[in-house]
DNA sequence: TTGTACGCGTTATCAT
DNA sequence: ATGATAACGCGTACAA
C-alpha cells in the first residue's frame, strides 16, 4: 500500500472544513478566521501535506520554471566559463523560490526557433532569459508573440518589451586598449566575435573608439566565430601581415589561449614579441604562462539578478532595466611595452 | 478576446463524440472505429489542438522531464568540455520526443540533496541522470526513496537498481600511460582527480596497474579538486620534487593546460624537459603550444544515449547497462621522449 | 465559510 | 466492438 500524499481534501476533512478555506489559508489569504487559519495550517502540517505544483499549474497556468536556450556550438561552449557561471547563480535565485530552470542546447537557429516554440507551447516556463542578443533579433518578437515573459541580457538594438539586464563591456574593452597603449603599443588588433553578435559588435565599437581617440590605426579587426580554432586561425593572420601588431585584444579567453599558441609555435614571446588580452576572465587564463590579461565580469551575479528580474517580471512587479557593475580589466602577465627596436619582427 | 486554444472537449464537441473517445483516438488506443478516428483526428488537426502537458502530467502522473543536477563548483565547470557536450547530447535525444531537461547547478552537498528533493517533491521530472558518481554515492539510494527514475553514468561502486551507461577510462589512460612508457619515460605522475569520484578513483587504479606491469614508480600521485588552481600546485610540487617526474598525466585538460603553465613558467620546456597529457579532450588543447596529448570520448553520444536510456527506463522497457566506446588516446605534441642523460633537471 | 465549477486530459465503468 | 458517462488528479476562484 503506497502512501499517497495527502491533498488538500484530506487536510480539509480531517480539519473539518472545506476544501475552498483550505486553499485560502495555506494561501495566506484574507477571508479566513485566524483561529481557524492557525487549525488548518496545524492539521495540513500534521499531515505532511505538500502543494502539488502540477496541480496549481495547471489551475493558475503557470510553470514555476524559467528557461533558458543556448544556442552555441558545443565547441563554443567548450571552454567557455559564461554559461556554467551563469547558470550557477541562476540556480541560487531559483532554489529559494522552489522554481526551476530548464535548459536547452541547440546548435541551429531553427533548433532555435522551435526550441522557444516547445517551451511555450508545453508551458514548460513562464519566462525565458534572452542571452547571446543578434541584430534585429527575431526572438523577441517571437518570444512576445508566443506570450512568454522575458529578460534580455544586454539592451537589444530595437525597441523590446522586455527589460534588459546589462553589464557594459566597454569599459573593460577601454580599459584594455587604453592599458595597451599606455604600455607603448601602436598596432593593436582585435580579435573579435561574430558581428551578428551584439556584444560582439560593442566590443568591437568600444575598441574602435578607443583606437580612434588615441589616434591609432583601428583597422587590425578580425571576425570570428568565438572558437578557439578561429582564434588560432585569426591570430595566423594578424600575424603574418607584413605590418603586424604588437598587441592583440581578443573577445574571448579562449581565442586568446588559442592565439597564445599560435604566437608561441611562430616563434613569438609573449608578451614581448606581442602583447595579448581575453575577455570574461576563465579560471584557466590565470594559470597559463604567462598569466593572461584580461576583463572580467561578476557573471554569477549576473545570472542570480537575472533570474530575480524576470522572477518579478512574471510576477507583474516592477521590472525596470537593470545595470550591473561593468566589466573591469584584470592585468596579468601577457601584456607588455612593446620591443624598443620598431623594426617589424617576423618569426624566425 | 484572446483565442484561447482549444481542448478536448472542442474536438469532441466539433466532432459530434464525447471527451472520452477524442483522448481514445488521439493515443492511438483500441476502441474506436476506423472511421470515427479518422474524422476526430481531422478535426482536432484542423482545430488546432495540441496536447496540454500540464493537463497530461496531472492525470498521469508524469512530468515528460528528465533532471541533472550538477555539483560542481562554477570553478570546476569553468573550462571543463563535459558538460557542455554532454547536455547538447542529452538535447538531441530529447527535443523529438517533447521532453525537457531541468538542469541545476549546486555547489553543496546539502544543496544538491535538496535539489534531488525538490525535484521529486514537485514532481518537475521522472528521472534524473546521475553523473560525478562518488563512492558509496548517498545518491542512489535517495533517487530510489524518493520514486525516481534514473540512469548512472558509469558503474556505482555498490549494487543499484539503475542501469548504467559508461565509458571505460582505463583503456585511455593506459594508453596514455603505456604511450609515455614507450617513449621511455620511467618516472610518470598522475595529477588525479578527487579519490572521492569513482572516475577519479578508476584513473588512478588504471594508472597505477599499468605502472606496476611495466615495473615502473607508482608512487607519484597528487591529487586534486580538478581545479586549474589545484592542478597547478599539484604540477608545482611534483617539480620541486628531487627526482621529479619525466611525464605527467593529468585527469582532465583543464589541469593539464595550468600545468604546462606552471612547468613553462619554472623553465621547463615541453615536452623537451617535461611530457604532459590531458584528459577529455578539449577544444582548446589542441591550439595551445604546445597541443595538448589527451584523451578523448565522445561525449555528446554519451549524453543522448543516457537520455535515450533514461527514457527508457521511464517507459518501463529494457534497461539493461550500456558500455559505449572507450576513452582513446589523441597523442598531440605535449610528449615526447625525456631527455637523453638522465640527469635531474633542475629548475634554472 | 461553503459549495462547486473550472483547468484539461486520462481512464475506469456502463450501455448499446 | 463502439461509444458515452463520469470520476479522477489537485488546486484555484467565485457565487451563494
Amino acid at each position: 500500500m503506497v502512501k499517497q500524499r495527502p491533498t488538500i481534501s484530506d487536510v480539509a476533512r480531517e480539519a473539518g472544513v472545506s476544501k475552498g478555506l483550505v486553499s485560502f489559508a495555506l494561501n495566506d489569504r484574507p477571508g479566513v478566521a485566524a483561529g481557524t487559519r492557525l487549525r488548518i495550517l496545524e492539521v495540513a502540517n500534521e499531515m505532511g501535506w505538500r502543494p502539488s505544483l502540477r496541480a496549481r499549474s495547471l489551475s493558475t497556468d503557470r510553470a514555476f520554471a524559467l528557461g533558458l536556450v543556448i544556442a552555441r556550438d558545443p565547441d563554443i561552449m567548450s571552454g567557455d566559463p559564461f554559461f556554467p557561471a551563469f547558470i550557477a547563480g541562476v540556480e541560487t535565485a531559483l532554489a529559494p523560490v522552489g522554481q526551476s530552470l530548464v535548459l536547452s542546447m541547440v546548435q541551429s537557429e531553427e533548433a532555435e526557433i522551435s526550441s522557444y516554440r516547445q517551451l511555450a507551447a508545453h508551458g514548460r516556463v513562464d519566462g525565458v532569459i534572452l542571452s547571446d542578443l543578434r541584430r534585429d533579433d527575431p526572438r523577441i518578437a517571437l518570444v512576445n508573440e508566443l506570450g512568454l515573459r522575458a529578460v534580455t541580457l544586454g539592451h537589444p538594438d530595437a525597441a523590446s518589451p522586455f527589460p534588459a539586464i546589462s553589464v557594459d563591456d566597454s569599459p573593460g574593452i577601454r580599459a584594455a586598449v587604453a592599458h595597451l597603449a599606455d604600455l607603448g603599443h601602436q598596432r593593436i588588433a582585435h580579435v573579435a566575435g561574430p558581428s551578428r553578435m551584439l556584444h560582439g559588435v560593442r566590443r568591437s565599437n568600444s575598441f574602435a573608439s578607443v583606437l580612434r581617440e588615441r589616434g591609432l590605426v583601428d583597422t587590425l579587426v578580425v571576425e570570428t566565430d568565438f572558437t578557439a580554432a578561429d582564434g588560432a586561425r585569426a591570430t595566423r593572420e594578424l600575424l603574418a601581415l607584413a605590418d603586424r601588431p604588437t598587441a592583440i585584444v581578443y573577445s574571448n579567453d579562449v581565442m586568446a589561449i588559442a592565439g597564445l599558441g599560435v604566437a608561441q609555435r611562430s616563434g613569438f614571446e609573449v608578451p614581448r614579441d606581442l602583447s595579448i588580452t581575453g575577455f570574461d576572465g576563465s579560471d584557466v587564463g590565470a594559470h597559463i604562462y604567462p598569466s593572461l590579461t584580461t576583463v572580467t565580469t561578476a557573471v554569477q551575479d549576473w545570472g542570480r539578478q537575472a533570474a530575480e528580474l524576470l522572477l518579478r517580471v512574471i510576477a507583474g512587479e516592477d521590472s525596470d532595466d537593470i545595470e550591473l557593475a561593468p566589466a573591469q580589466l584584470l592585468v596579468r602577465e601577457s601584456s607588455a611595452p612593446p620591443e624598443t627596436n620598431t623594426t617589424t619582427t617576423t618569426a624566425p
